[in-house]
This record gives structure tokens, sequence and C-alpha cells, in this order.
DNA sequence: TATTGTTATACTCTATAACTATA
DNA sequence: TATAGTTATAGAGTATAACAATA
């Protein structure tokens, strides 16, 4: 990873160095809370959306298929993170919500994250710059 | 993700959306590569270090056990886009080589990363301005 | 008939522990 | 005795295909 190929290459081995790191992170909360990433990532698009959302969006969420949502939701489920509720308008589907503990955990990874951030670290001008910078390669 | 519970937290947001869009973009290199994200992930290391590593090394550099690259190694073998050598100078250790076909895979990720990350968008004196802070956040 | 979620199954990735071969 | 790598095994995560319930 130390060549120099152009201008761009620096910058995406910068970003991969940047993931690894928040990676490394998340990963010392999840012990903590005694969670895998795959279920740490439901739990942050649970606590994302407006509404909660079906197994089937939730599914769209994390792009992945349905079956593995199942997968997680049991697990999550038998942790007393979220509940399944029966939609009583469509019977067939099922409306997953975090539970007061799921919110816990979900704050409790917002506030490693934040804390322990490589880009904690820059002065609050630099981080408007960098926000400003991303927002418009992320197309806004 | 919607909630703006501080200013780092938007960065948050932002650069893990840049890698989940980064992840997707390699996703379909690799499945036009046949390979897997850890393969790949494999094949990156092995083609940004000076000098060719042994197994041990290597897993270091993917934070792995040493059975995950023999694992790892195994397949790679196979698809004959890395060779193995015992080290004359110590014959318990093995030296990992890309091939040819090895390091054409690489060339390959790599031109696909910079050609369609969201990164590649910026002007040149964006992209040189964002580096400036990516590296300041970084530590260095 | 079509859709939502589940189940059965198989494959990849990963680590732990026991093993081998070298040192 | 200590180290490098491998093997056996187990568990998480994922997708595909077949299925049940509901629409």
């Amino acid at each position: 990873m130390e060549e120099a190929e152009s201008p761009i290459y620096d910058l995406i081995d910068l970003t991969l160095g940047l993931a690894e790191r928040t990676h490394a992170l998340i990963t010392e909360v999840l012990a903590e809370l005694d969670l895998t990433h795959a279920l740490a990532n439901a739990i942050w698009q649970l606590g994302g959306t407006r509404t909660p959302p079906s197994m089937r969006e939730l599914a769209r969420g994390l792009r992945c298929d349905p079956s593995t949502v199942t997968f997680l939701a049991d697990r999550l489920e038998q942790r007393g993170l979220v509940t399944r509720t029966v939609d009583p308008t469509n019977r067939r589907v099922k409306i997953l919500a975090l539970t007061d503990s799921g919110h816990q955990a979900r704050r409790r990874l917002v506030e490693a994250m934040t804390a322990g951030s490589p880009l904690a670290r820059l002065a609050p001008d630099e981080q408007h710059s960098l926000r400003t910078l991303l927002s418009k390669a992320m197309g806004d």
C-alpha cells in the first residue's frame, strides 16, 4: 500500500485506513456489549429510520436477503434488543423495533465512535471543511 | 441515521456511507474476478508490502489468526494468484508472493476503485485538501 | 396468484486447540 | 523447549430454494 500511482490512490488508501481503524474501534465496544458487527449493523439501521421497518424493509436497508434478517432478528430478539410485532394492517408483515435496551446499545455505539474516531482529533473548522468535502463527494 | 447529535456524528455518518459505497463498488469487481472480499483483502496486503511476507506476517497485517491465512492461501494458491515458497533460511516459514495473475487482479481492483470512488468526483484541489485533512486525522 | 416471512441447507470466513516439522 | 504452519472442528453470517400464511 505504498505506491503513489495517482492522487486518488493515496486518498483511497487513507479512507481504507480510516475504515479499518473505525472497524477496530467498533470491535472493542461490541465485545463489551457482547454483540457482533452484523447485529450492530442491524441495530444501527433500526435506530436510524423514522418509522420502524418491516423485515423486508430492513433487508433492503442492510442490502441482504430477507432470510438473513430472520436470522439476525432471532438473535436480537433473544437478547431483548428488538421486538417483532405483527402488522395489524397486513398480517403477513412483521415490524421490527428497538427495545429500550436496544436504543441504549445504539447510544453506546454512537458515543464510542464519536469519542474514539480519528476524526475527533481534528479542530472544529477542519471537521467542517471535511464534512463539506465529503458531502460533495457523496453527492449531497 | 438522521439525528444531528454532534458535529462528529454527521462526519461519522458520511464516512460510514463512503465505506459502504466503496464496499459495494468493490463487490462488483470481485464478482467479475470471481473473488471474495476476504481473498481480495489478502491480495491487497500482499501487493502492498515491499518484500513478500511470511504466513505469520500476513496474519499480522490482516489482523487475523494464522490458521485463517492457511485457509486463504490455500484458495489463492488453487486459483494461481499466489505462491507459497519455503524460506531456505528457516525451513519452518513460508513466503507468500503474488503471481502475475495475482498482480493483475490487484491492478484491476485499484483501477476500479480509483475510477469509481465517489472521491474521484472531487476537483484536484479538493482532493488535495481532503488528503491533508485525512492525513492529519490519521496521525501524521 | 403474488407477497411476507421462515426453514432447510450449503458455503465462506473466522478462531481455538491439538498436531507436525523445524529450530 | 519454542516457533511456523497446518488440521480438525465449531460457530457466525450469508444466500438459494422450498414452504406456510396471508392477501
